[in-house]
RNA sequence: GCGGGCGUCGCCAAGUGGUUAAGGCAGCGGCUUGUGGCGCCGCUAUUCGGGGGUUCGAAUCCCCUCGCUCGCCCCA
């Protein structure tokens, strides 16, 4: 009988990290709130059309990464490779679009059948904000701040913040046909790839890796030249918003992305840290994605961030910085109290006392052992909690229970007498007691 | 989808054809039937990702397969 294993690439997130992920979710609701964002949950399965008609259907991630199958009634459909299409969808069909401009975040799984490596995984989580409706360039500039004054806050270091304008619709039809007529006689100098998008995603030839086809592109025509004034002067504002904001960018001329619905800005944030996967968050406008998908002709933009290799991230943070944001973000909670108990009746009583101190806000972990005291008080000490509280037949007969201090850091070495008794009818005064410990720690 | 590396207990590992598969950490029990962080003692892999094969004999060699990992591609 062979080990049940999850599918390839699909990950267990297990209790040691998922308080992380809280942590996390916890700091980005708080920005997304405070920035009127309302979060929207859109199903994790749609009609496969969806996808291709978004996405586009020559991109990498339409024409070999998706999910597809057939459900029972025939119909294809596609576990969602990211999350804009599915939003933009839901804010069509449910008439969103009609009660002005719409701020929205979602959180949540995406699927991409791709070969796992280090920051890849297929399923893979994102976090992402769309603004549908504002067309401004000064919401460029915000939404990029947004994800840069997020990351910022989870403590994460060595970022840089990649920008292009891909221009509107009409630029790049014009800097494609340019492209085209000069790359074709240029074919045989070409990387594979890139050969073989000549015809079908010219654009991607741009950010290719491939150092001949890199250097032979220095004399190709380029689609900065190609940009409108119009283009040209909402990327200067652009820029000039970032500043203001105090973002530092770089400008990438080769940054195009590999999804076909961008226009104007395109943006990436990323870390040498993170290997071949470098990107965190990616994003841009899509201005025409709406109306492509059968809703009213509005603009928009937003971006995604990759939680996965954020933790990677957070965690080179935390080990960079044990001190900082990143690494109190990693840290698991201690208990206040870890409640020692042995006999029936001092278990009977432990067992309610510890309901009435959660009740109270404490976080108290109950031993269930009833082994020896010694090694209750061995656990005790490796659960890293301040307080130890200690009920035995003794206590139960005498009516008072112990607390006693595991951190010689607070009250003094192991071997002062460091318990007090309680009464172990008035909890007030113990729960008093605990409350200002908490203070220390 | 393509190329390189790897796969021995929950974790870190030694072992590269020969009778019982080191060790450390963690866990559990004891020394100490009521007091922790130290110490000592004991227990914890019929089995080396899985399946086949070669051999008197395989964790060690061969084939297949699965997974992980790094790079390409792509993206978060």
């Amino acid at each position: 009988m062979s080990q049940l294993k999850s599918l390839r690439g699909m990950v267990d997130v297990l209790p040691s990290e998922t308080h992380i992920w809280q942590a996390i979710e916890a700091i980005a609701y708080s920005h997304f709130r405070r920035a009127g964002i309302s979060e929207i949950r859109t199903p994790i399965l749609e009609s496969t059309e969806l996808f291709a008609r978004g996405i586009g259907e020559e991109t990498d991630v339409v024409g070999k990464e998706m999910y597809s199958f057939l459900d029972r009634g025939e119909r294809s459909c596609t576990l969602r490779p990211e999350g804009t299409a599915s939003v933009v969808r839901a804010a069509i069909e449910n008439g969103l679009l009609n009660k002005g401009a719409q701020k929205l975040w979602y959180a949540g799984p995406m699927f991409r059948y791709e070969r796992p490596q280090a920051g890849r995984q297929r399923q893979f989580h994102q976090i992402g904000i769309e603004f549908l409706g504002l067309g401004n360039s000064r919401n460029d500039a915000e939404v990029i701040g947004i994800a840069w004054n997020l990351l910022k806050d989870l403590g994460v270091q060595g970022l840089v913040l990649e920008i292009n304008s891909l221009g509107n619709n009409e630029d790049r039809k014009e800097f494609r046909s340019k492209f085209v007529a000069w790359i074709e006689s240029h074919i045989e100098e070409l990387d594979n790839d890139s050969r073989k998008r000549v015809r079908s995603n010219p654009l991607r030839i741009i950010d290719s890796k491939d150092k001949g086809t890199q250097s032979l592109l220095a004399h190709a025509p380029k689609l900065k030249d190609s940009l409108s004034e119009e283009s040209k002067t909402r990327f200067s504002n652009v820029q000039k918003y970032l500043k203001d904001l105090d973002i530092p960018f770089k400008i990438n001329n080769n940054l195009v992305r590999g999804l076909d619905y961008y226009d104007h800005t395109a943006f990436e944030i990323t870390s040498h840290q993170l290997g071949a996967q470098a990107t965190v968050c990616g994003g841009g406008r899509y201005n025409r994605l709406i109306n492509q998908l059968g809703g009213p002709s509005t603009p928009a933009i937003g971006w995604a961030i990759g939680l996965e290799r954020l933790i990677l991230l957070i965690k080179n943070a935390s080990k960079d910085d044990p001190k900082g944001k990143a690494a109190h973000l990693i840290e698991q909670k201690k208990p206040d109290i870890y409640i020692v108990n042995r006999g029936n009746e001092a278990e009977r009583k432990a067992l309610v006392l510890s309901q009435h101190l959660r009740s109270a806000g404490l976080k108290v972990e109950l031993d269930y052992s009833s082994s020896a005291f010694g090694k209750q008080f061995k656990r005790a000490d490796r659960s890293g909690a301040i307080w130890a509280l200690v009920l035995g037949d003794e206590e139960i007969s005498t009516g008072q229970g112990r607390l006693k201090c595991l951190k010689e850091e607070y009250f003094g070495d192991k071997s002062k007498n460091n318990e007090k008794l309680f009464n172990l009818d008035d909890l007030e005064s113990l729960i008093t007691e605990i409350d200002q410990s908490k203070k220390l720690n």
